[in-house]
DNA sequence: CATGAATGAGGCTTCATTCAT
DNA sequence: CATGAATGAAGCCTCATTCAT
């Protein structure tokens, strides 16, 4: 029936073929970020993309190369882009606007599942976590590391190990991103942006130098 | 072939029947945290065990079943068991005898897969989430928030949310022991060791009055 | 193996994908007949079928469910059309002609299969029986009992309850229907023809009023 | 704890052992009856037997001599015992007696199921259907084939051949003690006592002579 | 290019059978 | 004798992958 009838699209143009690997890898991230690798069905990221299960296979090998093209092309590519969010201000300007901007970044539905992702799966495969930690973590070590270090020399943050704080850092942000997604959480937790706000006032604390001067100096006012 | 050559069981002892479920709890810990519960095999967790995949279903209905009480009978009363190491001391004495006590306790091949496990799977068992959530969650807020609360109340620590002070705390905590685990992360990484100092540097300082005095206190020195 | 040697497909026609619930269905009452629902093994279903055990999935979603297909969408409709073979002539002609077609009908090997379902395993789904009771037995008590109506109201017939003899009528007809496969039943049996004499022969002589002439001898007052 | 505890047995005197035979085989038939040969589960023919699985094993060699064993020991004596419930009267009166005495046999829940087993299951074993063909059906035809020569010979019932009237008759009997045991046709069924009465009569019918008066009506020249 | 019907390897689950106690 | 824990073969079912159209 289908194969004798043209199939019911906009006659007038036709979706353009080169869009379809990223119809489909943009499929092929939440699902695999809902239900993981294993539990991700071709078949669910097919009818989210739109097309049929053998379209796929025109594009990706198998479902494990799909899942690395996933990863390369655009998981890594999205989170390393947020990383230059970061001009102009003092060294606390700048770290509080990299929280915020994340945070902003990464409160959208998917946003955890990309997490989870990396998080959860990476780890299986070895290559790709190495290539994710040497496109994403070095860049986050060291744009927020500059940072980091030249509110040491200023003066403005205290004496730290600037590669271990961007750790810190962003354990604090990522685990909250994670957390704020849990249905569970939500029922018992504080609004996003409370949220944040306590993120960025534990994270300044955490960086600035005990003692200023002489007069205290109160944050988050 | 099994019919002509003895069994190859270990002639001195028998494992003590009621030791299964525990056995096959345990092996299931360890294969579910490897591998996702999708990814898990009944078979993989059976040879580890060291019983045959039928004997699981004398004891777990499914594999799912068989999940859902590694969560309760294992990973959560294994969790929650640390976080009753909080005697005596200061507020701050508590707070870094409270990281390094989870530090230590996590810090073993397993630890890692069984964050994964209620940070990743656990999503998709709500009733689970739930159940971890008032078991576990609900604890830490009271016993470390009490800490806080302390703390706040004596001056130790500045002026902040408990509840939400736990929760940033264990962040930082729990995402370092996640990250720990990877290879790719060890290569680059500093030792377990540095990596906790920092940790409790970091949340120290995060928790400290901004200005203790007139005095500028250097730390890390 | 398969990949090296060419599939042992006709190579003059394919069967017609629209073609495929049907050739399922029909293996699979062939199956089912012989072995029972419990002993019926989807592998032989499908061999039988000319397909891989996969694709009966495509169209039954379980065992079960395929079993409940055979009844509705095959067994019920062929049984039920024989019913319908009754045209002109006396009330007599009328009931044995019913004998003989369905005798007719269910002289093949299969037939006894079918009976054995529905006689056998159709107690196990009490919906389907009551499905079959209401669109086959309401079919036969209509429409032959129609015939025995009036060939009691005619005087052809003596005075019976027509649809407690509806069942008597088909009692006879269908054992006779299971005992005719049964091969040592065959061996020690009369002839299939003989057989359906000798029921028509009982049948109408059940049916046939005690006196045609003298005193009448109601029955079943 | 049961390990502990004497099991709660009467503790006087213990279950003859060599009742569990046939505790074993009871139990078996029932279930057998109710769920054909492959669906049984010894599990469930142990536990009603009141034994334990391995108990069976001391008795039977295996689940298949289980059903053999059924249909030896108990269904064939059991259906071939009522056989002989014929004594002294007319053959009308004998052959209404083995009737009546029969349907009476088979009026409880679980007579069906022995005929399920043997109308359905038996067919699978052509060595146990020929011995239940010589144990059974042989004396059936023995027993009632002579009270209709008889009552042929006496003139009591019309020319028939005898052999095949005892399979008209046993079909019309057997058929309906099917019939009965069908919770739908329960609901639509007459009384089982109005059924025998609509069966005898029926059989009667069926078997006297055609004109009780003046002329012979010869039937199947 | 795209489809989706078809495949079959592989995993979960059941249960007849065995065997150490 | 009796038990019931343990086994593992076998069956149902899923789903990644292929391929004719």
């Amino acid at each position: 029936m289908s194969s004798s009838t043209p199939p019911t699209h906009d006659p007038k143009w036709r979706r353009l073929p080169e869009e379809r690997p990223r119809q489909i890898l943009e499929a092929a991230i939440a699902v695999f970020g809902e239900h993981g690798i294993a539990a991700a069905k071709l078949e669910e990221i097919a009818a989210r993309a739109g097309v049929s299960k053998g379209t796929i296979y025109l594009y990706f090998p198998s479902k494990e190369d799909l899942f690395r093209e996933v990863i390369r092309q655009v998981l890594v590519p999205r989170i390393a882009q947020v990383e230059h969010e970061l001009t102009g201000g003092t060294a606390i300007e700048q770290i509080e606007r990299y929280l915020r901007v994340h945070w902003h970044y990464f409160d959208r539905p998917e946003a955890a599942s990309w997490l989870r992702l990396v998080l959860f799966e990476l780890h299986k495969f070895p290559d790709l976590e190495q290539f994710y930690y040497d496109e994403v973590i070095a860049l986050s070590n060291r744009v927020l590391g500059d940072v980091l270090r030249r509110g040491v020399a200023s003066g403005e943050l205290r004496q730290l190990d600037p590669a271990a704080s961007v750790s810190l850092i962003k354990a604090v942000l990522l685990m909250h991103v994670i957390w704020m997604s849990s249905p569970a959480a939500k029922a018992s937790a504080r609004a996003p942006q409370h949220t944040i706000d306590g993120i960025v006032d534990f994270v300044l604390h955490a960086l600035r130098p005990d003692a200023p001067a002489g007069v205290a100096a109160p944050v988050l006012p």
